[in-house]
DNA sequence: GCCAACGTTGGC
DNA sequence: GCCAACGTTGGC
């Protein structure tokens, strides 16, 4: 079981749009790092969603459905997408505020590397922040 | 709205 | 293969 953590700008793809169509093709990426991720998750990890710009903020959980495959919005073979589903949305937030304040979650990659839209977790962010979403 | 960080492109 | 120019992302 591996960890992930995926941006998502609200006015483009919001968390509750996620939620209200059930399921999500996670397209678009255009990014090496960002891509190789994608193709590193099975189907069962867990991802948090976190929305970028507006919010700054970790707002639910989402699990891998669909392993990685070609991008059909495109043709160009080099880019991959995977389908997430909605798991649970958070009682409580995480703000980037908060993780860039605690010792334990400074490292992650999503403070060290602010472009990268898809990002793996240590299991032990993983549980932190879910342990905090649910303070 | 600005700007820093960083990835990509293209000329040489 | 290097590097300058440029575009994009995302925090502030």
């Amino acid at each position: 079981m591996n960890y992930w953590l995926v941006k998502s700008e609200p006015f483009k793809y919001s968390w509750d749009h996620f939620v209200a169509e059930g399921k999500s093709m996670w397209d678009g990426v255009r990014n090496y790092q960002a891509r190789n991720n994608m193709m590193a998750m099975k189907a069962g990890d867990l991802v948090l969603f976190y929305h970028s710009n507006e919010g700054k903020e970790v707002v639910g959980l989402a699990k891998v459905a669909k392993e990685h495959y070609p991008d059909p919005t495109t043709d160009d073979p080099r880019w991959v997408v995977v389908n997430l589903v909605p798991v649970e949305k958070f009682p409580k937030t995480v703000t980037l505020a908060y993780m860039k304040s605690d010792e334990r979650l400074k490292d992650m990659a999503l403070i060290k590397q602010s472009r990268l839209s898809v990002i793996p977790l240590k299991a032990e962010e993983f549980d932190l922040i879910v342990a905090l979403a649910h303070e």
